[in-house]
RNA sequence: GAGCCGUUAGCUCAGUUGGUUAGAGCGCUACCUUGACAUGGUAGAGGUCACAGGUUCGAAUCCUGUACGGCUCACCA
């Protein structure tokens, strides 16, 4: 392979993604022997395109599922789409007016021909962008909802429910879209508040002419299907008017006064008109005083003239609204108007106001509530971050029962058939629900609605894999990946997705026989659950803080991003900042950041690579190998313990999902102590051949692990480097998939040591702090250097005055130390010249007399750093002579301020001893 | 109306169980194309940790309240 200077992510990523694929890495193979870790994806719309919410959620999988690859297991992604029934429907009937015309011109049969061309066209383009990304699924097994097995799973489910009894037909109140004239559930209507106005009406009580009261109403359009005017029965304001009546104004008739506990009294005038076709509340009160419902609109809004009367018939409502005001104002009836604000629900997906109406619907009723609370509440499920369980817990103990028809015609056909001709539709003997449909087809017609997609897509992690096909379970090993390991999605489909995953897995996965329903134990319910751990990621917003949407136009395409960044670029710069479970701002800059780190990667590796041959580098056992112990300086033994404490860092970051952790910390250990450090120190002794060849065997070391721990992050670049660092075992052939990085783990801190220590090698604890020591030292001459305009000027003389434990230290380091700080000579200080100096670590450090010294420049910076360290003195001095601190501080804090308040009395004393020099 | 979350450098964010002088990236200033890297290096400026109380020897961190921002839930017409 060809060592390129400058890095190419588009060849490199392309050329992997397609390698990996032919090696079938991906592959969740059932009879593998590790332990099973199953994710499945959250199912995009099949017609959707990646957004960078899919990049952030995907990319958590994906090295979630390559970690786990790194360390032997069986993993399994498997990814799909669902069929998204509201909106693509919404995309094939907009595509048809284009060319003149609708569903009914079509037929069922027809337009569904069409949706699938549409779906064949437009879908699964997500998917493919998913491969850009690098996401490790199996392709294979991708599943479709609409999918003719997926589809028989979720028909069965329809008709065990419904044997159970937890189905049942009902003419309710439910949320009516007026734009995709369907049916929504309660979690499918968005409340906004709305900017409106409340209108005072008055209605002439019949029994006494002329007399009027007055009613407050936000929706006068609906004043035509009034059927009853309502007032609290202890309202003492008016108590002369229960059982009276008063003059509907518009569509004029008589309508009954009314008493009932839910009027709030202190609302408005205190009365409520009672709409019950137009008002969930108006609805109940309805039912118990026994009212006619009148519903004065067409499904699509637009008002129905046999109802609301000829003259607003036809009208959509909101141009009703103005022209029932209108009559009103004529009329003399309208009071007041005043402006106000009230919450109004919005269809999810047509984001249109929602109409309450009535009609009959398909209900569901939820099953194992109680086993999903304790799945969850008791941890078997875990939540991460763990605050979204009271979420979940409080939507449970509220639910309510599910609508799941949709008047649609994309989605799965619900299976019920009612006897042609038969008037009740109630009675059993005129309803017919199976998978096959009945025997005698001629004499049944099938229930004309659809299922709501989430009642699909809630069976996700069971039918994905064969349920409940015994023999395709088996096949696709239900037994082995289920439960999943983790969910990872976003928490804004909590209660669409999550919740009902967890009822459904409950349901359907507990082992009982058919119909039997009694609560399942601690056991079952382990057995059952579809995940173990949730990871919610946080929601993307861009710099202003608005959602990122395809209206706004302020979502970038991450394809856009994989093309100038890199895949492994936005990678790691969305895992640099996604993790916490908060919304993310996204930050184009932190790509840019992943990018740059990428090539600084390279950059050392390149370094490496020029530095000289490698040995054998096919194992971490070759690698150490080539350590002689004997060589090992203070470098060596500071960058392996910062090598060990970063696998650490790591493995905590994978058991807490600390993404950012895990990316932060390989970035400070690659590019600040591997790059900025050990490598710079490393060129002073890499021509002493008694020390190149350890020392070319650390770097290799440190490589190798820091790329073995990146690979989850940053797939392609590792994997290119692994083979350019001759890492895999087959270095010397052609790359196999057995010698990818895919397949080696990095292990944790532990395990590092225990191979060093397995070479004879201790890492020498007091290293890191000997190299931290020389590390401020080099900063604060490079400093002084700097101050005097010779920061690039490596002739520089330097001498120190040390005590003879630094002393040694200069001078063992020496080599090093004129290398890095950039210096000709550094010797012991003689005479006692006025020189500029810097107080550090290792002794006070002089620059060469004969650079030009500002005397007063100098006093200046010398008073400077003295105040600053009396002050931190003081403040130190002032804590060990508090008798509290003496009493209640622990030991360990109290000399470390002990220690701290002699170093820097030391540091004192050579500052002053400086500033005195001067004169 | 209820619940949850947030407020740390100009910007985006870290900050584990309270413990030295609060960190990173970007941006900014100055200098530098030195042999892995200008997608880079070196040095630097920049923070009353939203505010007010409290607990503590010690608070960005724990408690209470306030302000502002956000999210979720809720049948006030």
């Amino acid at each position: 392979m060809i060592f390129e200077k400058k890095y190419q992510p588009t060849d490199v990523e392309n050329r992997w993604y397609q390698q990996w694929l032919d090696w079938k890495c991906f592959r969740g193979d059932p009879a593998h022997e590790g332990e099973a870790y199953s994710i499945v994806i959250p199912p995009p719309n099949v017609t959707g395109v990646l957004t960078m919410g899919h990049v952030l959620n995907n990319t958590i999988q994906d090295i979630l599922s390559r970690r786990a690859r790194q360390e032997g297991k069986n993993v399994l992604w498997l990814p799909g789409t669902d069929h998204a029934g509201i909106a693509t429907q919404t995309k094939v009937e907009r595509h048809l007016r284009d060319q003149k015309l609708n569903k009914y011109d079509l037929g069922r049969e027809k337009f569904l021909e069409h949706a699938q061309e549409w779906k064949e066209k437009h879908g699964g383009i997500i998917l493919k962008q998913l491969r850009s990304l690098g996401a490790s699924c199996d392709w294979e097994r991708t599943t479709q909802t609409l999918d003719p097995h997926y589809s028989k799973a979720v028909l069965t489910a329809f008709v065990q429910l419904h044997k159970d009894g937890f189905i049942y037909r009902g003419r309710r109140m439910c949320n009516w879209c007026p734009s995709s004239l369907t049916a929504l559930s309660d979690e499918e209507v968005i409340m906004k508040p709305q900017k409106s106005y409340l209108y005072t009406v008055r209605y002439e009580i019949v029994e006494e002419p002329g007399q009027y009261i007055q009613i407050s109403t936000t929706r006068p359009e609906t004043i035509m299907g009034d059927t009853a005017i309502a007032i609290h029965p202890e309202d003492e304001r008016w108590p002369q008017l229960q059982g009276k009546h008063v003059r509907r104004p518009l569509n004029p008739a008589e309508i009954p006064i009314i008493a009932d506990v839910v009027i709030e009294k202190d609302f408005g005038t205190g009365m409520l008109k009672v709409t019950p076709a137009h008002d969930k509340l108006d609805f109940e009160i309805g039912e118990r005083h026994n009212l006619p419902v009148i519903d004065c609109f067409h499904p699509d809004g637009t008002l129905n003239p046999e109802t609301a009367g000829e003259e607003f018939g036809g009208m959509d409502r909101f141009e009703a609204r103005k022209a029932t005001i209108k009559k009103l104002e004529e009329q003399g009836d309208l009071i007041k108007t005043e402006e106000h604000e009230n919450n109004v629900g919005f269809s999810e997906r047509a984001d249109v106001p929602i109409e309450p109406r009535l009609s009959d619907q398909w209900f569901l009723k939820y099953p194992r509530i109680e086993e999903a609370k304790q799945a969850v509440r008791d941890e078997i499920i875990k939540f991460h971050p763990q605050r979204w369980v009271k979420t979940y817990l409080h939507w449970l103990d509220n639910i309510k029962d599910w609508c799941i028809s949709r008047q649609l015609w994309w989605g799965h056909r619900i299976p019920v058939w009612y006897k042609k001709g038969a008037t009740d539709r109630e009675d059993p003997a005129n309803i017919h629900v199976s998978l096959e449909g009945p025997d005698d087809p001629e004499n049944w017609e099938q229930d004309e609605d659809v299922l709501d997609t989430w009642a699909s897509s809630w069976l996700w992690p069971i039918a994905t894999m064969g349920w409940p096909d015994k023999e395709l379970m088996e096949k696709e090993g239900l037994d082995t990946y289920y439960p999943t390991s983790t969910l990872v999605t976003g928490p804004d489909i909590i209660f669409f997705w999550v919740a009902r995953m967890i009822m459904a897995g409950l349901q359907f996965h507990n082992g009982r026989a058919d119909g039997d329903l009694a609560p399942l134990s601690k056991d079952e319910i382990k057995a059952s659950i579809p995940f173990k751990d949730v990871y919610f990621t946080g929601i993307i917003r861009d710099l202003k803080g608005r959602k990122m949407s395809k209206s706004l136009g302020n979502s970038p395409d991450p394809l856009d991003l994989i093309a100038e960044y890199g895949a492994d670029g936005l990678r790691y710069g969305i895992m640099s900042i996604a993790p916490t479970g908060l919304d993310i701002r996204f930050d184009e800059t932190r790509v840019e950041t992943g990018r740059n780190f990428c090539t600084k990667l390279w950059n050392v590796s390149r370094f490496r690579q020029m530095s000289g041959e490698s040995g054998d580098n096919s194992s971490l056992d070759k690698i150490l190998s080539r350590i002689d112990p004997a060589q090992l300086d203070s470098d060596d033994h500071a960058i392996l313990g910062q090598l060990a404490s970063t696998q650490d860092k790591i493995a905590h970051g994978f058991a807490d999902f600390q993404f950012n952790t895990i990316a932060q910390s390989l970035y400070a250990f690659i590019w600040n102590d591997l790059c900025d450090w050990y490598v710079e120190t490393s060129k002073a002794k890499l021509h002493d051949p008694t020390k190149k060849e350890t020392c070319l065997a650390i770097q290799d070391l440190c490589l190798r692990q820091a790329l073995l721990l990146l690979h989850p992050l940053t797939p392609f670049i590792t994997e290119e480097l692994w083979y350019h660092l001759h890492f895999s075992k087959d270095w010397q052939g052609e790359p196999t998939k057995g010698s990818s990085i895919q397949y080696e783990n990095p292990g944790d801190g532990e395990d590092l040591r225990a191979a060093l220590a397995a070479k004879g090698i201790q890492i020498n604890p007091a290293a890191q702090g000997q190299i931290e020591n020389i590390r401020e030292t080099v900063t604060l001459v490079r400093a002084l250097k700097a101050q005097f305009n010779l920061a690039n000027n490596n002739n520089v003389a330097l001498y120190y005055e040390a005590d003879a434990e630094s002393a040694q230290i200069i001078e063992s380091y020496k080599d090093k130390l004129l290398r890095i700080i950039g210096a000709k000579t550094l010797e012991p200080k003689q005479g006692d010249d006025t020189t500029p100096a810097t107080v550090t670590p290792l002794g006070t450090l002089h620059l060469d007399p004969g650079s030009a010294i500002d005397k007063e420049a100098e006093t200046a910076r010398l008073t400077k750093e003295l105040a600053k360290l009396d002050k931190i003195i003081a403040g130190t001095q002032g804590r060990l002579s508090n008798k509290a601190f003496l009493d209640k501080a622990p030991e360990n804090v109290i000399q470390g301020a002990q220690q701290q308040l002699a170093d820097l009395q030391k540091d004192r004393e050579d500052t002053q001893k400086l500033l005195d020099a001067l004169g």
